[in-house]
DNA sequence: GTCTATAGGGGGATAGAC
DNA sequence: GTCTATCCCCCTATAGAC
């Protein structure tokens, strides 16, 4: 914000609209020409700065993504050390996981809301780009499902895998579409009370995770 | 399949054609170009069978939503018809949302698991058809929460909603994004095996249903 | 119902002046 | 670093012959 670099920001500025842009119209519908012009730059400072749109988008994550994961190996570590020799508690870990990007709305100064609707619809989206952000996400992965093993020694690896896959199932929904709960809740809801739903989603997943294993019992068809 | 439909089908062949590339390459990215040339039709078919991009999309879910949510309520009477006078059993109610969505993939004749996958990706995309599309869902929406509502008495709206919208979170991103699931657990978990893939996500959501109830406990920042 | 041809508008990327 | 001008592509939608 300060003088001196006001006039070297257009970078950043890319970055805030692009994030905005792509979060609010999806990726494809989102031209470099709505990028420049809402931040008030011009059409070719995006192919300056950033090579093409694919970079652009890249740059965009790339500028969010490494906070997120750091905080949620720092909470991660504060679970283990307050276990002391033992496994760290379940909710612990769950919520260091899933706080974390919960919390971007919350960002100040930034728009960190955008940037979680952007992230949560990230998973899904047919993007070729996603192989290479999801590298990003491997430390994460691993030391998130060494934890959860811990806490969870007799429980299969892939009962574990899909126990955590729909946990995230959960937070992407939370994070990308949060605007149809509430629509559809007629306010009983509140997907901007972000401690509420950190706390309601780890109490979720938690008892999920907790469930007696399903040895394809009984129903099939 | 019979001869007599053979020559008037061309509108069928759309339908596939725009379900596949729609739920492979995302709406915005799939040009009536490639739909026309993917379903051997010629590019002015789409506009006069259907009028317009838009209208061919909106056609796709038409001619499948109906019937998986018939499906589901026609499940939910079995469970409330099992349950006789008392509340239907948790679990079963569970599944009856769950498995005619996740059963898409083995339709067999038609390309079930591309609009699997696209239904999947409905919630988060970005599209304002999405409107249109949801109030598909009222009566399915309805019933279910009266249901659950009947197996969980002592809880408030508020969080019956936030657990059913995690339980729609965890199905829709196992509908689009089980191949992530895939990829990660390294074989671990097949996300294919739908009848296993319904059994860990209902015995996962009623755990979850069941939880215990968080009144903003101990730990906030 | 099906096709060709085309209108008319954006799109991403780049060259080159400043 | 920033801007204008422009190349060349692909897009949706439609008109009109068959």
């Amino acid at each position: 914000m300060s003088d001196s670099t006001r006039h070297t920001d257009t970078r950043e500025r890319l970055l805030d609209a692009a994030e905005y842009l792509f979060a609010q119209r999806g990726v494809d519908a989102t031209s470099l020409r709505h990028i420049t012009a809402e931040a008030a730059a011009n059409l070719a400072s995006v192919n300056y700065h950033f090579g093409s749109k694919e970079a652009l988008f890249r740059a965009v994550f790339a500028r969010r993504i490494g906070p997120v994961n750091q905080e949620r190996l720092e909470r991660l570590d504060a679970c283990e050390r307050a276990a002391g020799q033992g496994p760290p508690e379940l909710e612990c870990v769950l919520e260091a996981f899933v706080a974390p990007a919960l919390r971007l709305r919350l960002d100040p100064a930034h728009g960190g809301e955008h940037f979680m609707c952007l992230m949560g619809r990230l998973y899904t989206e047919p993007h070729g780009l996603k192989t290479v952000i999801f590298e990003q996400f491997r430390e994460v992965f691993q030391r998130f499902t060494e934890a959860l093993h811990r806490c969870l020694p007799d429980m299969s690896r892939e009962v574990l895998f899909w126990r955590l896959f729909f946990t995230v199932g959960s937070m992407a929904h939370t994070m990308s579409a949060g605007a149809i709960l509430e629509h559809f809740s007629q306010g009983h809801c509140d997907p901007a009370d972000a401690d509420k739903t950190i706390r309601y989603l780890t109490v979720f997943a938690a008892a999920g995770f907790g469930a007696a294993l399903p040895e394809s019992s009984g129903e099939s068809t």
